[in-house]
RNA sequence: GGAGCGGUGGCAGAGUGGUCGAUUGCGGCGGCUUGCUAAGCCGUUAUACGGGUUAUACCUGUAUCUAGGGUUCGAAUCCCUACCGCUCCGCCA
């Protein structure tokens, strides 16, 4: 949600970034609009409710006086007034809903630091990190690598739950277990973060909060017997555990990481990436989430890419990081970078990570605020960003790692997380 | 799944229809005291939104006693529903 004040006060910066931002739903002058209506609707119903207030404490005079009748001729004229409050308060409700349903449409408003740009095409490459390895033969795609050795079975997968649902077998999986363990360690034990383990499932409200409704209902599984959604990202719940709260100023920065299954339907993506894991209903992730001040919430910004990128280098896969442009970045993202991981199999870059400052978007809409050093209540700033997906890190380390035999050769740091061993080999 | 009980301010805990936004204690904050001293005393203590001054402060109004409905001139207080928590039973990884 952005800060009505800012919509109030400057609705052409406001109307700047939505075109920027490429929200078509968005209506910067409805919400305008509306907003007026309802403030002129709220002052005269308070002024009315004001009046019945004073009829009614005379009332309880007069009874106290025992004037009966006197009393009876007030709470008349209190019926009365009371029947023109309930209809002045009906339009206000109707007309704060239609204003809220408006605001919830306004994306927020990207960081001056951002290019500006339709769509991906203006992204800007900041970094690239790593060599890329060379081939004496031609590598082969992860589904073919994976299949080979007989650690991910994509028909079996199918299966049980219908394609988008890998199964990883044997040293596949694992393989998953090793790469959440050790990320999570060098998170918790190198960068200080608190790790959690959380519901994958989660109500309205929540999702709401961190901005996944209203715009992508669509995009999420439904429970529909009990009103819950399965989580697209860890970034929901552990984003949420602060929801309506008040956390003491001297407790942030607050670090958080947590691993969870992810759940996403690709609504809109039917037909790309069929093949493989590349994109999948069902993935696990470990996530970093920040909860810091509004000073220098963009520093931090920055330190979680670095806390991301670590982990990438220590794999030694070769990467690049994207500043997404106003165009390609999410709804409530103020600034977003992408990495990207070489596959060579597929031969392009995949999106393993992004890592986004949200500023106080996602805090207002999840009512998350601390109390600072003048005792003044303040939203936080939310941060998030992946650390990593794992789909796509196993796709370019099987590409990566492929050797002419068909096997794979692991990088030393999950080494200790694999029972010391080095290289997967076929299964027979 | 069955039965019962409960949800009040940062916390604890009063309050069963009208001067209750809510006694009191703790905690926090400000000040005083500095020979009753690992203390005492005094004061203060929420949030959201509207309006007045559309930067703050401040003033004022409305709302908020889990949430949503209802009864009533008037509800923390009565009724209904939902959610959450606790206890017992059943089931179960």
């Amino acid at each position: 949600m952005i800060d009505i004040d800012l919509l109030r006060r400057t609705p052409d910066l406001v109307r700047q970034a939505v075109s920027n931002k490429a929200e078509k739903h968005a209506d910067v002058n409805k919400a305008c609009e509306i907003d007026a209506a309802w403030r002129k609707c709220r002052t005269e119903t308070e002024t009315l409710q004001k009046s019945k207030n004073d009829l009614d404490a005379r009332i309880g005079l007069l009874m106290r006086e025992k004037k009966a009748a006197e009393a009876e001729s007030v709470k008349a004229e209190s019926r009365a007034l009371g029947e023109k409050i309930k209809a002045a308060e009906a339009e206000a409700k109707r007309l704060d809903e239609e204003r809220r349903a408006a605001l919830e449409w306004i994306p927020n408003l990207p960081h001056e630091s951002v290019p500006v740009a339709a769509d991906a095409a203006g992204n800007v490459e900041v970094r690239h990190w790593g060599e890329r390895r060379t081939f004496p033969f031609t590598p082969l795609a992860h589904w073919d690598v994976g299949e080979k050795l007989g650690i991910l079975d994509i028909p079996r997968g199918s299966k049980i739950a219908g394609s988008g649902f890998p199964l990883f077998v044997g040293a596949g999986s694992r393989l998953c277990r090793a790469l959440v363990n050790w990320m999570m360690d060098v998170h918790v034990q190198e960068h200080g973060y608190v790790e959690l383990n959380v519901p994958v499932i989660a109500n309205r409200p929540t999702m709401y909060a961190t901005g996944q409704l209203p715009k992508l209902e669509q995009e999420m599984y439904f429970v529909e017997r009990d009103g819950l959604f399965l989580i697209p990202t860890a970034e929901v719940p552990v984003t949420n555990i602060y929801r309506d709260e008040i956390l003491p100023g001297d407790t942030l920065p607050r670090y958080h990481t947590a691993y969870s299954v992810c759940f996403r339907r690709e609504a809109g993506a039917a037909g790309k990436d069929t093949r493989g894991i590349i994109r999948v209903h069902q993935f696990e992730k470990v996530e970093m989430v920040k909860f810091v001040r509004p000073e220098g919430s963009f520093d931090e910004l920055e330190r979680l890419v670095g806390n991301a990128e670590t982990l990438l280098q220590r794999l030694g896969l070769e990467y690049r990081v994207l500043l997404l442009s106003t165009g390609d970045m999410s709804f409530a993202s103020a600034k977003t970078y992408d990495l990207e991981v070489w596959a060579p199999g597929v031969g392009r870059y995949l999106e393993a990570s992004s890592c986004s400052n949200f500023t106080d978007f996602q805090a207002r809409r999840g009512n998350i605020r601390f109390r600072d050093k003048e005792g003044k209540v303040r939203l936080v700033h939310t941060l998030n960003g992946s650390g990593l997906a794992l789909p796509r890190v196993i796709v370019a380390l099987l590409e990566t790692y492929q050797n002419a035999d068909g096997s794979v050769t692991l990088p030393e740091v999950l080494r200790p997380y694999l029972g010391g061993e080095a290289t997967i080999r076929p299964i027979k």
